[in-house]
DNA sequence: GGACTACATCGACGGGTGTCAATGTAGCGC
DNA sequence: GCGCTACATTGACACCCGTCGATGTAGTCC
């Protein structure tokens, strides 16, 4: 497990930057995002200025409403979206922040070059 | 499909601002990082200046070898990593591009407040 | 060549996931 | 109350995924 010969790899790796909190959050955000369905359901929420209820979405995304109610208490366990009852309907919209946090994490917006 | 009643949902929706290829090729990307052993291991060559071989993975993460070389196959298919072999050692490297393209499709850097 | 090392691939197992039809539940209007 | 609508939940199915041991493959060193 230690040579004396100079060894080419396993040099020590410098110290992750996250946590294992965040690396279970973050896996957890990317896990919800991680069907073709649920990235619509984000982008049809981020597209609209109000919110929107399940049958608006039934339509676009071609599957059944179960369906939809699913992957849409996925994202609302992922806290990516938010739910709001007016009457017999669900409105959801989107939860900026997490997705800002989300995008912010993976890629710190500065942009410094080191080529 | 139209009734003549006023509705309180089911307005027409803005239209989607990703196509179907990039929905696809987001889900793609977070299917990619929504396993916390691969967030790891991005963290991981994230914090490295230089490229980090496989036997360097091993141990931080506390899996066997061909799970780590599982999972770096998932992120080199994803365009996540990139590999170069060295001799014997096989050195992976983060393709910081791809992981920018990602967050900044999932936020895009100007903060317009809309409140 | 032969032995060794580093990594990839294969096969198998258990558990998670997307999808649907069927059913349950809550709110509205008569 | 009754019926209707919108949505959530359940159960079942097929499929995918993370993990491992075992094996294969390519490169180095003697």
């Amino acid at each position: 497990m230690a040579p004396e010969r100079e060894v080419a790899c396993c040099t020590p790796l410098a110290a992750p930057a996250w946590s294992d909190a965040d690396t279970a959050d973050i896996a957890r955000l990317c896990r919800a995002l991680a069907d073709p369905n649920r990235v619509r359901i984000v982008n049809l929420l981020a597209a609209s200025p109000q919110p929107v209820c399940v049958c608006d979405l039934t339509e676009p995304l071609g599957v059944s409403q179960p369906t939809v109610s699913h992957h849409l208490r996925t994202l609302l366990d992922a806290g990516l979206v938010q739910r709001e009852r007016r009457g017999t309907w669900a409105y959801y919209s989107l939860d900026n922040e997490t997705l800002r946090r989300l995008a912010d994490v993976l890629a710190p917006p500065q942009p410094l070059e080191v080529t």
